[in-house]
DNA sequence: CGGCAATAGATGTTTCTACATTAAATGTAT
DNA sequence: ATACATTTAATGTAGAAACATCTATTGCCG
C-alpha cells in the first residue's frame, strides 16, 4: 500500500517530506515485524544485534564500547543490554587484561544455538524484499548512504 | 559515510540484509537528527506527529482513533499524547456529541504557533536530501512501497 | 426490548530509553 | 611523579513505550 493510503496524507511538501516519512514508517513496519519473531524466543531486537555482533567476533571477545560501535543504535545502554544476555547464559564477560576498565565479552554456546534458531526466521522476511530486485536493494542502500553524508 | 564502515560489517548476507540494516540505521540517524530540534521545545517526535496531523485537520476536530490511524507509529498510546499536548495547551479535548465514547480534539492557537517556529528546522533538514534528486527521492519511496506488500 | 459482542478511550504495570552521574583505570602534560 | 583530563563501564532516575485490562457507550441480532 502507498505511504499516501497507510498514513491518509494526501500531500508532501516535497519528494524529500515524503521520503522522510516513508522511512520512518517502513522502519516502524519492518521492526515490528521483526519483533513477533524475536519475543517468541524472550529476546530483544537490541540483545539479538548485540548476539550478532559477538558472533560476528568469531570467537574472540570484544569490549562494550566496541559493540556500541557496531550497533544500529549506538545511543543504547550495551552496558545493560550485555547484563541481559548475562542472564540468559548467552554470552560471558571477563575482565580485560590490558586495560582494567574494559571488559571482554564472548557469546556462549547457549548463544550460538540460539541464533542458529533465529536465523531462518530473520532469513525468511529478508527474502520477502525479493519483492523488489538485487540491483534496486543496492541502489537504495547506496542512496541511503548518501543521505547521511550530511552530517553537520 | 557507507553502511559497511558504520556499524563496521563488511560482508552482508544479501543487498537485502544489507537494505534492512540500511534502513533501520538510516531511519534511527535521521529521528536522532530531529529530536536534537524538537527537543529545544520540549516535544517529542510523537506529539509532534500528532500536533500536524491535528494541522492538518484545518480546524475541524478529529477523534482519538482517527489520528492513530494517520500515525507513523499506529501502535503508540494516542491517549495519552494527547494528554501531553493538552498539558501544554497545544491541543483542546470535547467530548464528541454524536458518539459519547469518541473525544474531538483540535489543535489550538498555540499549537499552531510552534508548528510555525518548528517548520524552518524540519524543512532544513528535510532540504539536506537534496543530495539525492527528486526523482531519486520518489524512485525510493516507490520501492519502500512495494517492501511493504508483502502483509502476512 | 434484552443480552452480548464490539468499539472508544482511559488507565495500570512492567520494561525500556535517554540522559546524567559515578567510580575506577588510564593517558598526558608539566 | 603529580595533577588533571579522558576513557570505560556501571548505575540512578525520570519519562516514555509496550501491552494488558477496565469502563462506558454503541451496534447488532434474536
Amino acid at each position: 500500500m502507498s505511504i499516501e493510503t497507510d498514513i491518509k496524507q494526501k500531500k508532501f511538501r516535497s519528494p524529500f517530506q515524503k521520503l522522510a516519512l516513508n522511512l520512518v514508517y517502513t522502519t516502524k513496519w519492518l521492526e515490528y515485524k521483526q519483533l513477533e519473531s524475536f519475543k517468541e524466543h524472550d529476546i530483544t531486537p537490541q540483545q539479538y544485534n548485540v548476539l550478532r555482533i559477538l558472533r560476528g567476533q568469531q570467537g574472540n571477545p570484544i569490549k562494550v564500547s566496541d559493540i556500541t560501535e557496531r550497533m544500529l543504535d549506538k545511543s543504547s545502554n550495551t552496558s545493560r543490554l550485555v547484563d541481559k544476555l548475562l542472564a540468559k547464559n548467552l554470552a560471558k564477560r571477563t575482565s580485560c587484561e590490558s586495560d582494567r576498565r574494559a571488559v571482554d565479552v564472548v557469546i556462549t554456546e547457549e548463544g550460538l544455538e540460539l541464533l542458529n534458531v533465529l536465523d531462518p526466521f530473520i532469513e525468511d522476511w529478508e527474502n520477502r524484499f525479493n519483492i523488489i530486485s538485487e540491483a534496486e536493494a543496492e541502489q537504495i542502500s547506496a542512496l541511503l548512504d548518501k543521505l547521511r553524508e550530511n552530517e553537520d
